[in-house]
DNA sequence: TAATCACTAATCGTATACAATATATGTTTG
DNA sequence: CAAACATATATTGTATACGATTAGTGATTA
């Protein structure tokens, strides 16, 4: 949303994000991204703005950006809202996809599964999401499409946080079904897995409270 | 969610946009807007970025920054977005709600009817929408309570563009039935009761196409 | 006369410089 | 020796200055 070149910074560090390359709580000090993409201060800093109003860095007064890094409260809520908001998007999507976009989401697919055989986790977990971000597009309703992008953004920081499972969910079976659905223009089956599909991934977290770093730590030095 | 001194202008901008003091598709200038508030153009573009990623302002590349005019695929988007999430939130609120919350409320409904019968529209206005605002905050829902945030203020820009009805929908009926269902704690009641007032404030909008400006004009010299 | 071009004024995009604030280190003092 | 204080460094917040783009105006020409 930001002009011409702050957008550029804006996409590399939110990829780089996606991707878990940038990990939760790191520090993105303005001289040194703007040394890094040789822009000045003014456009890096509207570049974290952008990022910081997107959920995906925070900015504290005086101190600077860093990766957000959610909490299990913002989890929750996160999972919440997609589970009552993508299936409405997956119903809409069913209604208007064209054959077009059923090829692009194969296509999408295929990559998802060559990046987890090519072991590159960071790039499949991100298509793994922008699969997510597709069906908005196709449901072609930029109210819905972006919200549902920002909350797939915030998604990647809570699994790369909280994700319990070993089968880093990918490869998910029910990304297949929802284009199976799609492809019949169920709109019924469309919303009811896109919802089971969500709850599933919400029940993969494990977002059990537990005792903060600083009490741990003090805990085992006693 | 921008530093200290931006904030500040954002909330002026922001309040002096929802009691449509300033009209869709007035131009706010960096320069204008800075000695106004007495603030270098740095904050204020800070303060106008922000507005325009929550929908309150479009940028345009060298041209600056306007109120933005919301087009009539906007306005039914924001409305079926709102016809989606609200009755949830509702419902939520009326789960966790206070004592304290409903004396809040209940108050928050007398400021409007004062604004009312003080002819003051555009506080009247801005207050009725606010109460949307307030019951997402009771939900105690934060990634809901800003979706509802940002859909509550494009709603104000729209109604400004297309509202129809002359009872200019405020002291609604509805404000005070959603209270009443809160009251009770009956979620399925204030669920139900914010959908129907959506979807009627939905209908309150003339939303049907007309010819562009550019072309009436032409026809009426020719 | 109508259209095009050049020029001027105003506004935005960006860089840089300075001031304010936080963090860390080293010193002092009870 | 511990704790509080003071200083130094580094980073952000803000203002200002300069360059680039656009819009508007008036002159020129076919």
């Amino acid at each position: 949303m930001p002009a011409g070149r702050a957008l550029d910074i804006c996409l590399k560090l939110q990829t780089a994000i996606l991707e878990h390359r940038l990990a939760p709580g790191v520090k993105l000090s303005e001289d040194e991204v703007g040394e890094i993409y040789g822009a000045s201060r003014t456009v890096v800093r509207a570049a974290l703005q952008a990022l910081a109003h997107s959920g995906l860095v925070t900015i504290e007064k005086n101190r600077g950006a860093f990766v957000a890094k959610p909490t299990i409260r913002e989890a929750h809520e996160v999972f919440q809202a997609r589970a009552l908001i993508e299936p409405a998007v997956a119903r809409l999507a069913a209604e208007s996809i064209t054959e077009d976009d059923l090829s692009r989401l194969h296509k999408h697919l295929e990559a998802e599964h060559d990046a987890l055989h090519a072991s590159d986790m960071g790039r499949a977990l991100a298509l793994s999401g922008s699969f997510h971000t597709e069906i908005a597009e196709i449901a072609d309703h930029r109210v819905f499409s972006s919200m549902v992008r920002s909350l797939i953004s915030r998604s990647s920081l809570i699994i790369a946080l909280y994700w319990k499972r070993s089968d880093t969910a990918c490869e998910s079976h029910s990304h297949h079904a929802l284009l199976d659905a799609l492809k019949n223009r169920d709109c019924s089956a469309a919303e009811e897995i896109q919802k089971s599909h969500i709850i599933d991934l919400h029940s993969g977290l494990d977002l059990k409270e537990k005792q903060s770093f600083k009490s741990s730590l003090a805990e085992a030095l006693a």
